[in-house]
DNA sequence: ACCTGAACACCGTTCAAGT
DNA sequence: ACCTGAACACCGTTCAAGT
């Protein structure tokens, strides 16, 4: 279980060092804005600098590396994220925070490979975790087994909204790829003919897929009242 | 729908041309092992030339860009991976696919994030699609579910996997996260508890999404026979 | 058809120096 | 405490040239 997190903030013990602070999130805020519209792809500390008037060296005053700000980017990107009440049925709440997870992603649609590329999952990512573990604890089940449905729901989240970007990247082409690929549709029918969908509703596949986890979850709670669980008692 | 495959061979419309396609094959295939030993961080098109004793151009004969040689690599991981029968019980069908799938990231985990970076999802990944696609029709589902099924699945899967991989990157510290990230306890008791783990069980975390998925799948089974489903036509 | 070697336009990051 | 400018060790990729 290892998370990333900020840097640890050195001196300073007084007055809270604002300008220092707020500097590194309005650095980590143009660079989120310059990899939602140029793509991570062409991004660069050199091109950041230059988008803001200043020397590529200067970035490294509030960053120590460029994994250190790919991670910030990442971070600052799912930060963003609008969380409804985490209280009430457990159903609607885990729907809910994973239904805004994956609208914050998807509003910064270039961050997302950082968030996948990241060797640790951003800090961001412990609010909806200590939601989801909270809510499934609290409704039977135990440590472990509300860990391993977070990576579920976690990964599945994630995942998909990758995948729904990558068609970002070029046309909306479809059964192209079967020819493409050279796939004989005799040895892959299905695929062939779900490569028909080329106006694929991604916010749909994603509810069908929260849907069965959370009808999955419901049918694993360990043992009494699997209805709503707002009586019972913590852990 | 889009998946990426190899370059359609040009020329050569007698006798196969079968050293080109070996050399290709032989580039990727030094290539994924130069990844999984030195990690995706330290490759390069450089190196690579290097450990096979040649100019870094003579890598563009059998590649067309560094993107076409990454998501070669990862295909190459991916096609790896030995499934067993397609036939029988669906369930069987779909634990057991998706079971080999991870196994073949995971004996390639350098090649991972190359799947992940990947514009399209590597061409290997058609022959699962096409088994879960098959084999959810034949249950009863209908083209549009049992494709988000698959994707279901398979980000769960892929995202499972790489997870996994990025503890490798460090040491296997835990709770220390926690602290590093300057998290109080008090507003995040679940998640500091959790963080406790330090010897999390993938193996048992990935079985258990996996059940819970299938269990979710299960109980959408459309109308009649939600068993077994081996005596149920096709469409 | 395949490989070479030099060159170009970029990288991330160091270091010493300025204020 | 923050920024600069030059330098270093790398990149991916082009091009013309060799066989």
């Amino acid at each position: 279980m290892r998370l990333a997190g900020r840097h640890r903030r050195r001196g300073s013990r007084r007055s809270a060092a604002r300008h220092e602070t707020l500097d590194r999130r309005r650095l980590l805020k143009a660079a989120l804005a310059l990899i939602d519209r140029d793509g991570p792809q062409r991004f660069s500390i050199r091109r950041l600098a230059n988008e803001l008037g200043v020397t590529p060296m200067a970035v490294y005053n509030h960053v120590s590396s460029k994994a250190d700000l790919l991670e910030g980017i990442a971070n600052a990107a799912i930060e963003g994220a609008t969380y409804p009440s985490p209280h009430g049925d457990w159903r609607r709440v885990l729907r809910g925070w994973f239904q805004a997870l994956r609208r914050a992603c998807l509003d910064h649609p270039g961050a997302i490979p950082l968030i996948e590329s990241a060797e640790r999952l951003p800090a961001a990512v412990f609010r909806p975790m200590e939601t989801t573990l909270s809510a499934l604890q609290q409704v039977g089940f135990g440590v472990e087994d509300a860990l391993r449905a977070y990576f579920l729901l976690v990964t599945f989240t994630l995942g998909q909204a990758s995948y729904q970007i990558k068609e970002w990247g070029r046309g909306i082409d479809a059964g192209s790829a079967v020819k493409e690929n050279r796939i004989s549709g005799t040895t892959f029918p299905a695929v062939t003919q779900a490569a028909m969908f080329h106006d694929w509703d991604f916010d749909m596949s994603f509810e069908f897929g929260l849907s069965i986890i959370l009808t999955g979850l419901e049918a694993r709670i360990p043992s009494r009242s699997r209805s709503d669980g707002r009586e019972r008692s913590r852990r």
